[in-house]
DNA sequence: TTTTGTGCAAACGTTTTGCAATTAT
DNA sequence: ATAATTGCAAAACGTTTGCACAAAA
């Protein structure tokens, strides 16, 4: 699942990674919102609580979690920003190039691939990066 | 389809886009290898045939074929590089965040869930970036 | 001929590095 | 106590911009 924040702070501790109030704040924001975050957004927001907070500690949660396979990197929405999912169970996300915002896909016919494509390819796999990318219904009228 | 070099090039002319020689180097290089290729690896090679060719110019022809779907954006593979993959077709890639390299994943076991994602969201769909990363078989075995 | 594309150089923004001060364990 | 983490500043990197020249149509 790795879901929820506290999943996410006990992949760290497990990791043997210590459990900062900057990184609890960090896994409560990818683990509660569904907005897949980029680094600087996830930065201005928790900025707000922990104004010391650096940019460069959000790019040294991220990379442990992405490292340890508990958060997934998306890659770009447009934007040239790496957008990051907390949930790291099996589905399919859309991006929209336009306003940048990712969305989950609600559909169920999505199976868990992982387990084939580790046997297909003998790779020791980390996470997933299962994405559409076009105009979101909003941006089809206003720009296009 | 779209997967040829003549493929990207009639999509090129066809949305009123010129066919310079640069252009056709390119789209040569993105139908004909499948290394799912960086815009630097792409300059690096066509640069050897055309040593006039700027970076610039791949960027955007690369922005060009993706904007018109006719070549997906996979994202980073490790490095900080976006690689492309002249294969529009549904299937699933694998990236190796060691060594850098992607690789079609032969399973047929993938559906074409694009019809299935613009229906349930409304999006207009440019592209899909369907890819798993961890290690590849070498890399596990030298640095892991 | 006219409009589009090219290539250079410089700018941009995101992310990474090196190091002293801080803090979780 | 002690080793890891933080945060600052500066740099690195891939990519984008502005403009004069060249080339496709």
């Amino acid at each position: 699942m790795n879901s929820t924040s506290e999943g996410l702070t006990t992949t760290l501790k497990q990791a043997g990674l210590r459990l900062t109030p900057q990184r609890i704040a960090i896994c409560r924001l990818l683990g509660e919102s569904h907005t897949h975050p980029t680094a600087d957004s996830i930065y201005l927001e928790v900025h707000t609580q922990y104004p010391s907070l650096s940019r460069m500690t959000v790019y040294n949660t991220l990379r442990a979690l992405v490292d340890l396979g508990a958060v997934n990197a998306l890659g770009s929405a447009g934007d040239d920003a790496i957008h990051y999912d907390g949930n790291t169970d099996p589905h399919i996300n859309v991006a929209c190039i336009s306003c940048h915002r990712i969305e989950d896909v609600p559909a169920r016919q999505v199976v868990d691939l992982n387990a084939l494509v580790a046997r297909e390819t003998g790779f020791k796999l980390l996470g997933a990066r299962v994405l559409y990318y076009g105009f979101c219904p909003a941006c089809q009228k206003s720009t296009h």
